[in-house]
RNA sequence: GGGCGAUUAGCUCAGCUGGUUAGAGCGCACGGAUCACACCCGUGAGGUCACAGGUUCGAAUCCUGUAUCGCCCA
């Protein structure tokens, strides 16, 4: 049987396999009934968006965490790893767009909405159903009958209910500001989905006439001079501003400017932010600038809050499509129409943007133009300018206290200062019980972790400076906001009978009046004029007086108006019978993925998901997240569940091609996680993802096109090479060791009988566990993984492998060669699964056929296992650590690689056995002859002898290891022989130069630490004694 | 503009809290169809540790600065 073992490692056949059992025995389950001494350890899934199939950054994010959990799983704990995706809104709707234009001509807007939905949705579950398939293939055991869905029931409820809550508390706010805006997929990006690149773009010098000349140092001057990066916005303007530390000021602030094209009259304003003209500044604004800034409320931020400042008028002259219109909020349009503004009408932004420079040419207003390379925020899915917008959105306030909140703030550990009863992170203006607090006191106090460390600085630096979240979007894909709203005026009443009128229903008359409204409904009132909001719920008897008659917004939030036995469905009937319309928008995404460590668990309902599993242990996941994600987790985390949804946080690099650049569609250099797997195996796939993997920010892939057995081409890389290698490696060292294991018998296996390579091969595979845990347990993956290499490959195969074959002839040797075989073959396994899953999984499943019993009698028991999944993490006993078995095993390495060197070096045939001969001290003469075996097994050595005073035969050829002269017989080659001394000799000569140097400098012998010193001393003699001898074969030659 | 990372063999990278004769894999050269593996085995060659200063008895490693490349954030 173990014949059919084949020669080359075939990963289909056995990654088939491998997934086989694995499902059958349902090794990925998680058990929340299962009563566990050990606990459990948790990890959900970033969920990877469904806009794409994966890439190769995917597949080494979620190698990294497979490798995690099947570590954690082998160690017993009660393990979960949530899978899932993301509807990832914006993206998703964009590529739906695109490919509707594509393939039907028609535009999203020629749809109805559920129709539209439709497509999306067709589109998410192609594209879930590949990313799964994906993960499977990679070997992922996540606990697939969990597969959650940002968008799917469950979490729907979950963020139906944080939006309630939050809702409820106060801390969402309908708000009209600018925000960025994207005008190709018309919706607003919350700052981190804005990218800056930088745009060699203009600054146009336009000339605005004042209203009347001004005198300024006896010269009369007609017109004063702005600079701008976007001319079309000038049709918006409203003021023009300058420092008041200009010296002009004093002679223009309080003029009028009548603004070309628009006619408008505007004041001229003094505002400090305003920069100063300066050509010789290092400021490149200086040397722009004019020291008149043209102020535009409406459309760029600074101006916004200069507007503010100085109570400005706010026109915006732009549709949300990016054109040039009057119809959103162009307040003054009754006098401005019938202009040469007609012309501009109607155009696109950039369109808008040249036909009004060509306007000032025309005019001869325009006195410059420069060159100007500037930061332009673009749309991180269209790839659009943004465009400063002013709308009414939807926002989340980061930064507010919250009364009651959920998690533990008694022992807030970190420092914090008390301003007007409000309780601050010291430092900074965010409150201990702001959602930015609750997210960055975890942090600060410790429970919070960061792998690599220096991450923790973008998180906190990113909460501090947080602004209020803008949460909605302006698509349809995605969360739609559960609010209902109507305009009313309202009159005469008290508020509440008011309201109930509007309202429309009876039922709520008491719990209104009483200042309480139950948990399926909460309402917000917003008087139109101000924006102000009253609060009805607090002063449920207040009258509607004359000063407060009016026309106010009603926002109501329902809980869960799907829920067919809830309050909230009955509200939803009465709302709809009174006019109320439901918000058109949806949720950003983030808000959805801010509950997924619990919103897959079933949040908001108490149950033994929940209970058991949460919080998780890691997240891991790429750097740009930090910010996206991970810290809207924590703050949801603890404002929802009350507490931190993770405390690690493992952040891994970015992976590049060859070049260092991004891997991308466009680029085309990117690696599709699936031919990876086709070309070379998912195991090659994982272990050379995983042996990239140090704490450095990016690694390079080459990409290389290469050519699949079924003829397609695509892209891959040869660094798979490396984990394809060692698969192969580890599949025929397996296959070797199996076709001497039959018969094994672990009764016969006798502890006192074994001999040095069996207690050196102990002895390292001791070191080799503790070393791959411990890394394990500080998220490194290169180190540990290096380690089992070099043991498996260098110690193991090399070495212990080579010396057993002829163990394996001899029938009294035969039954403990194979019992440490086979045992040390089952912990190279067990240690190897989590990084190559298959591989080990198929070959353990042999070994369970032929040795069933691998534990080592009266030194480890072994308990049977099923699938090495589920084999126990092998331990660690420290008693195997055997320093001089070590010892004598590397000197006899040495010998036999002296000898390989020489005969290397004289060509003689591998096959023709030499003998040798040593002198040393007697001491080590005796661990010589002890060893002699295995020595003269893998030199291929026919005689060999030692002792002390041993001289070198004629014609033999000498080397020095350590404290050994290892004498070759029978190798005449004077020149050779003179040659390897004479370099032997200068690299020995390099060793002691420095030391020598060292020693004799009364500095290092008197400051450095003695150890270091005797150290040094030891290492001096034996190159000392060392260089001796090899001058006096040197001097022997003549 | 702020933050972070990288710069070590031809290539891709290790080298941790300073003390090694600076390592690995690939590639290269030479030898090898030996009964686990040629996706292999054996042996070897190959490095001013980006540059300039500093700290130290001692620096690839710590500090300062410079250059180049890259990422994140604004």
């Amino acid at each position: 049987m173990t014949r059919e073992i084949p020669k080359i490692y075939d990963p289909t056949t056995v990654e088939r396999q491998a997934a086989d059992l694995w499902e059958q025995g349902r090794y990925f389950h998680a058990d929340e009934k299962a009563n566990n001494p050990k606990g459990t350890y948790t990890v959900v899934i970033p969920p990877p968006n469904v806009t794409a199939a994966l890439h190769l950054g995917h597949a080494l994010n979620n190698t990294l965490q497979d490798i995690l959990i099947r570590w954690r799983r082998m160690q017993g704990y009660s393990t979960l790893w949530m899978p899932g995706t993301d509807h990832a809104g914006i993206a998703t709707q964009t590529v739906v767009e695109k490919r509707l234009l594509a393939e039907q001509g028609k535009r999203r807007t020629d749809f109805a909405r559920d129709e539209f939905v439709a497509h999306v949705q067709s589109w998410k579950d192609e594209y879930e159903a590949r990313i799964l398939g994906q993960l499977k293939s990679m070997g992922c055991s996540c606990d697939w009958p969990r597969t959650r869905f940002t968008m799917d029931e469950v979490c729907a409820r979950a963020v139906r209910a944080n939006f309630f809550n939050l809702f409820r508390d106060g801390l969402i706010y309908r708000g009209k500001r600018l925000v960025n805006w994207d005008p190709a997929t018309q919706t607003v990006l919350a700052d981190d989905e804005v990218e800056h690149q930088t745009v060699q773009g203009f600054f146009w010098y336009l000339k605005y006439p004042l209203q009347t000349p001004a005198m300024i140092d006896g010269k009369a001057v007609e017109h004063i001079t702005v600079a701008t990066t976007r001319p079309e916005t000038m049709l918006g303007d409203t003021a023009v501003a300058m420092n008041p530390a200009d010296p002009r000021a004093k002679y223009l602030v309080g003029k009028m400017v009548r603004l070309p094209i628009v006619g408008r009259l505007i004041p001229i304003i003094a505002d400090e932010h305003v920069v100063l003209p300066n050509p010789d500044s290092d400021d490149e604004k200086a040397r722009f600038s004019t020291g008149f800034l043209k102020v535009t409320p409406a459309h760029d931020p600074d101006d916004w809050a200069i507007g503010q400042r100085h109570d400005l008028a706010v026109i915006n002259v732009m549709a949300p499509d990016g054109s040039i219109s009057e119809k959103y909020g162009w307040t003054d349009w009754e006098n401005i129409k019938n202009t040469d503004v007609e012309n501009v009408m109607g155009m696109d932004r950039f369109e808008a943007r040249e036909a009004i420079v060509e306007w000032f040419r025309q005019e001869n207003l325009l006195e410059d133009v420069r060159d100007y390379a500037h930061e332009i925020g673009h749309s991180y899915r269209s790839h659009v300018p943004i465009e400063p917008y002013l709308s009414d959105q939807w926002y989340i306030a980061v930064k507010k206290p919250i009364p009651n909140v959920k998690c533990q703030m008694s022992n807030v550990k970190c420092e914090t200062q008390t301003r007007d009863g409000v309780t601050y992170i010291k430092g900074t203006d965010v409150p201990v019980n702001s959602l930015a607090g609750l997210a960055l006191v975890p942090l600060l106090d410790g429970r919070l972790k960061f792998y690599p460390e220096r991450y923790t600085k973008n998180y906190q630096g990113w909460l501090e400076n947080l602004r209020d979240w803008p949460i909605s979007r302006q698509l349809w894909w995605g969360h739609q906001i559960p609010i209902w709203h109507k305009r009313v005026v309202l009159t005469e009443k008290n508020w509440t009978d008011e309201l109930l009128d509007v309202l429309g229903w009876d039922s709520q008359v008491e719990t209104i009046k009483k200042g309480k409204l139950d948990n399926d409904f909460n309402i917000r009132i917003v008087r139109v004029d101000d924006r102000v909001e009253v609060n009805p719920i607090d002063d449920p008897l207040m009258p509607v007086i004359k000063e407060t008659e009016g026309e106010y917004d009603i926002y109501v939030c329902l809980r869960d108006e799907t829920d067919k036995a809830s309050k909230s469905n009955l509200y939803l009937k009465t709302l709809e019978k009174n006019g109320y319309k439901r918000d058109e928008d949806v949720l950003d995404t983030w808000f959805s993925s801010a509950l997924w460590p619990f919103s897959t668990m079933g949040w908001p309902d108490e149950n033994p998901t929940l209970k058991k599993f949460y919080p998780t242990n890691v997240l891991c996941t790429a750097r740009e997240i930090i910010t996206l994600w991970v810290s809207r987790m924590v703050m949801m985390g603890q404002y929802c569940v009350g507490d931190i949804p993770f405390s690690d946080v493992y952040i891994h690099a970015m992976i590049q091609d060859g070049q260092g650049r991004k891997m991308s569609k466009s680029l085309g250099n990117g690696i599709d996680p699936l031919v990876a797997i086709d070309s070379h195996g998912a195991d090659a796939m994982r272990f050379t993802l995983a042996s990239m993997t140090t704490d450095t920010q990016d690694v390079r892939m080459p990409v290389a096109e290469l050519e699949l057995p079924d003829g397609r081409k695509v892209n891959s890389s040869p660094k798979f090479d490396l984990g394809r290698n060692f698969c192969n490696k580890l599949w025929n060292a397996s296959r070797f060791a199996m076709m001497n294991l039959d018969g094994t018998d672990a009764d016969a296996f006798d502890a006192s009988r074994m001999d040095i390579t069996d207690k050196w091969i102990l002895s390292r595979l001791a070191k080799t566990i503790v070393s791959v845990t411990q890394g394990l347990e500080t998220y490194k993956y290169n180190e540990p993984l290096n380690d089992i290499y070099k043991f498996f490959w260098n110690d193991f195969c090399d070495w212990f492998l080579e010396w057993a074959k002829p163990r394996m002839q001899e029938t009294a040797q035969k039954p403990v060669a194979q019992n440490v075989l086979a045992f040390v073959l089952d912990q190279i396994l067990r240690l190897l699964h989590p990084f190559v899953p298959f591989i080990t999984e198929g070959i353990f499943q042999n070994l369970n056929s032929i040795a069933p019993h691998r534990g080592l009698k009266g030194l480890m028991p072994l308990a049977p296992a099923d699938s090495i999944m589920v084999a126990a993490w092998p331990a660690y006993v420290e008693s195997w650590g055997n320093p001089e078995c070590e010892q004598q095993i590397e000197l006899v390495q040495n010998v036999v690689r002296a000898v390989r060197d020489i005969r290397s070096r004289y060509t003689i045939a591998p096959a023709k056995p030499l003998d040798c001969s040593a002198a040393a001290p007697a001491a080590v003469c005796n661990i010589l002859l002890s060893n002699a075996a295995l020595i003269r097994q893998l030199a291929n050595v026919a005689a060999f002898n030692a002792a002390p005073s041993l001289e070198k035969p004629n014609n033999a050829a000498a080397a020095i290891v350590e404290e050994v002269q290892l004498f070759v017989h029978d190798v005449i080659d004077p020149q050779a022989e003179r040659q390897r001394l004479q370099k032997q000799k200068e690299f020995v000569e390099k060793g002691i130069k420095p030391l020598a140097a060292k020693l004799s400098s009364e500095n290092f012998v008197s400051r450095a630490a003695p150890e270091v010193v005797e150290q040094s001393r030891q290492k001096l003699k034996e190159l000392q004694d060392q260089l001796a001898a090899i001058e006096k074969h040197l001097a022997e030659l003549g």
